[in-house]
DNA sequence: CTCCTGGAAG
DNA sequence: CTTCCGGGAG
């Protein structure tokens, strides 16, 4: 069994347990790609109350949103958290979509991953997540999306050195899957579900994990109860 | 109190 | 490298 091969084994076991994800939430593409940078490390229930004000004030769409002030739509996301900071990163990503296709995402159909990305990373406040988030779940393209959940499981389970820079664990999945937007689509829902439920910070409930089966295979951790220790 | 589908600034 | 942003939920 090579590190690479069990990839597929790991989605494999969490789509049996856990069914289809029906990821991004968002009728449209600027609707989603506003809500990755909502919820940079922000819970989603938190986005969500942002995303009810903005859709409440018919300001779910790029136009309509670059007429308000920086203050007006600061207090607009104020649930979603540092908020004073999101609201200069959805500024910045207004300004890039004026730029790049007239504030009309359709426009950016056409584009790929290699020639939108390190636009997208131009833009202060977006971040290789984000930008990956925006990619892969609002324009459709194959980008994989790596986060902490998918860091700490596989950091947990061994598979991958606990300090792994973002791009290296992002070339890892690329590397070995196929560039299937549906599959990227779905692996990081699943992980997101996966880490959500039982890969808690602190506390990982690996007894009911969907991926309990791994942990014997290559763990170097041992399940206590509902806590994982690290193995010295 | 810690943590949340990060990223920028210091 | 570390700190900050920040409200909401557990």
């Amino acid at each position: 069994m090579n590190r690479e091969a069990v990839l597929l084994d790991y989605y494999r076991a969490m789509r049996a347990e856990l069914g289809p994800s029906r990821w991004w939430p968002g009728d449209t593409p600027f609707e989603i790609a506003l809500g990755a940078i909502l919820t940079q490390n922000t819970a989603w229930a938190n986005v969500e109350k942002a995303m009810h004000n903005l859709r409440e004030s018919g300001l779910l769409e790029p136009r309509a949103l670059a007429r308000l002030t920086d203050g007006e739509l600061a207090m607009l996301i104020r649930p979603a958290g540092a908020f004073r900071v999101k609201a200069a990163r959805v500024r910045n990503f207004l300004n890039f979509l004026h730029g790049a296709c007239d504030l009309d995402m359709d426009g950016l159909r056409g584009e790929t991953v290699e020639g939108l990305r390190p636009a997208l990373l131009e833009v202060s406040g977006i971040g290789p997540e984000t930008a990956d988030s925006i990619l892969l779940y609002a324009l459709g393209l194959p980008s994989f999306v790596v986060d902490a959940y998918t860091r700490r499981i596989l950091g947990r389970h061994g598979l991958i050195p606990e300090d792994i820079g973002y791009g290296e664990l992002r070339d890892f999945f690329m590397d070995v899957l196929p560039p299937d937007a549906a599959l990227y689509n779905e692996y990081h829902a699943l992980i997101v579900r996966t880490g959500k439920n039982w890969c808690a910070k602190k506390a990982g409930k690996c007894a009911s994990c969907p991926l309990a089966v791994f942990l014997e295979e290559f763990s170097p951790l041992t399940c206590v109860g509902k806590s994982i220790i690290p193995h010295p």
